[in-house]
DNA sequence: CATTGACTCTCCCCTTAGGTCATGCTGTAT
DNA sequence: ATACAGCATGACCTAAGGGGAGAGTCAATG
């Protein structure tokens, strides 16, 4: 039986850490003199205490590892960490793309010396959009879970028998934009007018073209918004992005395009 | 002038979010009626609050943003975005590393059928050890603070012309492990005993190997611990580890060897 | 003019994974 | 018996907001 001093020395982590295991349930030591308060731990549970150390490096969190350590089953076991190896892959990739962002933005510095530089590089002109003639899905959706329901829409072309015309895009009619949870409408062009949810009337709509990866559009946002201020239009309606490159055409996403439309109005 | 409404679609950022960067300072709408409360944002705060978001994925806290924004010196900006590219390559650099440990650990895993079966590949015997003659640092310190320290004993080396004789190592005084500041002390062997700190005289020690990178280090002492408990031994002084292949020998972290020491005598 | 509905305000509590005192009790060695 | 190391609990703190309650405000409509 181990005190908690040393205990927390063979496994190499602080006093507290344990204090905070043992309240939630995570590590519950062995015995617990019951006048005295103290902790005592036992000799398997070091090998618990290192896994759970293992496991939290792997990025789980301690209600992960919880829930983890106490499911029997191997191939559940096997499957989280397989997903959580993805997970990880996935965030370096993430991780990449800021550093080469961070690279583009620091060679733009450099040159220009305006720390603002980048954003200014907008094309921005104002024109009447043609009609769009789309399937449509409306929804309260974060903005991760754009590949759910664009597939599902996919789905339904397939079932319907309707030909996609190459358009692809989202609608955005919330209020406030909320990263986890807007009311996102999106969009895919199809031939088929009659069997189409609706069409888009066009209209007039300040446009841009976004190039890079989604993280910064918002950028495009912004600019239009100072063109339009600045140009005398006032907003008028929900802004919408069509998809022009993505990943689906198997391109890098410093190569991704995106028009970003504004519907305006002559002030 | 926007409403924080319309400043937080165009800027994508939520209400909450504005409000919490006034709070903060970090971002403070240009009007606040004063009856009402409501706050209102120019358009030329939109390019704040998008650089904003932008230095926020570069990884920046929003205390080093405010800072960051509110210096006027081209340089130490710079400065500060480099520094920040760099931190971003390590922390890929160790991702890198949790990954390549995750599926090794899988392999095992899927091999064994043992969650732990990593862990249990230790040989562990006992041995005596060596006198060791060394100069030493014990001080305070943090895990990551080891380069600065041990850089002092190698110029303190240079100085005195002691001839290194390639041991190098820690002990670990400290009662409970601290990651952040913990009772340490470097050694690096040295060729000349009346110049040398002192001689660690050899003794009974317990000891296995480490191969890899340092984060799973506490799975050696885990092993040393559960093996002397089982062998009859009690724990008996400070444990103490010798680097034998790091990054010195320009190793990747998966090939680097540690040797870990845990004095000990005969119950 | 009054009402409605959308918008906004502040205030308070909650999250993760513990860290940092402060104060007081316990165990053991001398 | 006393000193001192070790241990306990509890309160408060972190970063970057999210969620909701309850109340006030703005603009358009009847």
């Amino acid at each position: 039986m181990l005190t908690v001093g040393e205990f927390s020395r063979i496994c190499q982590v602080s006093i507290k850490t344990l204090h905070y295991y043992d309240r939630i349930g995570l590590l519950v030591p062995i015995k617990v003199d019951p006048s005295s308060g103290y902790r005592y731990y036992g000799q398997q549970q070091v090998e618990r205490m290192l896994l759970i150390g293992r496991l939290k490096r792997y990025g789980f969190s301690l209600e992960d590892i919880r829930v983890l350590l106490d499911c029997k089953e191997e191939g559940v076991l096997r499957g989280r960490l397989c997903q959580q190896r993805e997970k990880l892959k996935f965030k370096q990739r993430e991780m990449e793309l800021v550093i080469s962002e961070l690279s583009a933005h620091l060679q733009n510095f450099e040159r220009t010396g305006d720390i603002m530089g980048y954003q200014k590089e907008y094309d921005i002109d104002v024109t009447n959009t043609p009609d769009m003639v789309v399937i449509a899905s409306r929804q309260m959706m974060g903005v991760k879970e754009f590949g759910n329901y664009y597939s599902g829409l996919y789905e339904r072309m397939a079932r319907e028998h309707l030909t996609p015309d190459g358009l692809r895009g989202a609608v955005y009619y919330d209020q406030e934009f909320n990263h986890e949870c807007s009311d996102i409408e999106l969009i895919v062009g199809v031939r088929e007018t009659e069997k189409a949810d609706k069409t888009m009337k066009g209209r007039l709509c300040a446009k841009t073209i976004h190039k890079g990866p989604y993280s910064s559009l918002s950028d495009a946002y912004g600019a239009l918004v100072a063109w339009i201020e600045n140009h005398g239009y006032a907003w008028d309606g929900a802004p919408y992005e069509l998809y022009v490159k993505t990943q689906f055409d198997s391109l890098a996403p410093e190569d991704w395009e995106t028009e970003v439309y504004f519907p305006v109005r002559k002030k």
